[in-house]
DNA sequence: CGGATTTGACCAGCGC
DNA sequence: GCGCTGGTCAAATCCG
């Protein structure tokens, strides 16, 4: 393991991807979630989680088992361990990739491992490795085509990546934050 | 030897 | 109230 020396080479894509041959790269963005701070009012939470959904379930849901609880996380966060002050953020992504785990820069430890109702396929539930960094992440291959593989991002890194420097022209941090300022980009970018 | 991973147990929330 | 399920913990194990 280690510090990648590219950071985020598996990220890149993202942005580059009207431009890249898909074979040139091991695999490519199908689908990106957003579930930002809908967390902080029951509405608003359901909507996002709701609309996280549907976009998961673009080609079968396989997240479906995961937003169903995804409300009572939102319980949890927001009536227990979180208030609204401290809304966290996350982020889900669906990517085809033969690899589960992806180099974003950070320094991942697994903290544990389920099976879930809904897949076959076990989910790994990873903590950032860096001290005082609670941001999780939750990673698992899609139910109906396991070439794709969903990774969820619960909070914020409150640090930068130990192995970014000189990515900040497009995303300052390979963060949830960093992306919840990116959705519109990551469309724009063919264009621009 | 230290840090990361594995894995079973435990806990809390939700639906019935 | 009970059972089911997801999420987390922590001891054991593995690996560099």
């Amino acid at each position: 393991m280690g510090c990648p020396e590219n950071p985020k080479p598996n990220f890149n894509f993202s942005y580059t991807d009207e431009g890249l041959d898909p074979s040139t790269i091991e695999f490519q963005v199908s689908d990106y979630l957003m579930l930002d701070d809908g967390f902080a009012a029951d509405d608003s939470s359901s909507q996002s989680i709701l609309s996280s959904e549907h976009v998961a379930s673009g080609s079968s849901a396989g997240y479906s088992g995961a937003t169903s609880r995804n409300n009572s996380i939102k319980h949890k966060n927001n009536g227990v361990k979180k208030n609204k002050t401290e809304v966290e953020q996350r982020i889900a992504f669906r990517t085809k990739s033969d690899m589960e785990i992806m180099d974003d820069g950070f320094k991942w430890r697994k903290y544990g491992k389920k099976s879930v109702k809904n897949s076959p396929h076990p989910r790994n539930y990873y903590k950032c490795s860096s001290s005082g960094c609670s941001v999780k992440k939750r990673v698992e291959r899609e139910r109906e085509d396991s070439r794709y593989v969903i990774t969820a991002y619960d909070g914020v890194h409150n640090h930068e990546s130990p192995c970014m420097f000189h990515y900040s022209n497009q995303m300052p941090l390979m963060a949830p934050n960093a992306w919840t300022l990116q959705p519109s980009s990551l469309h724009s970018s063919s264009s621009s």
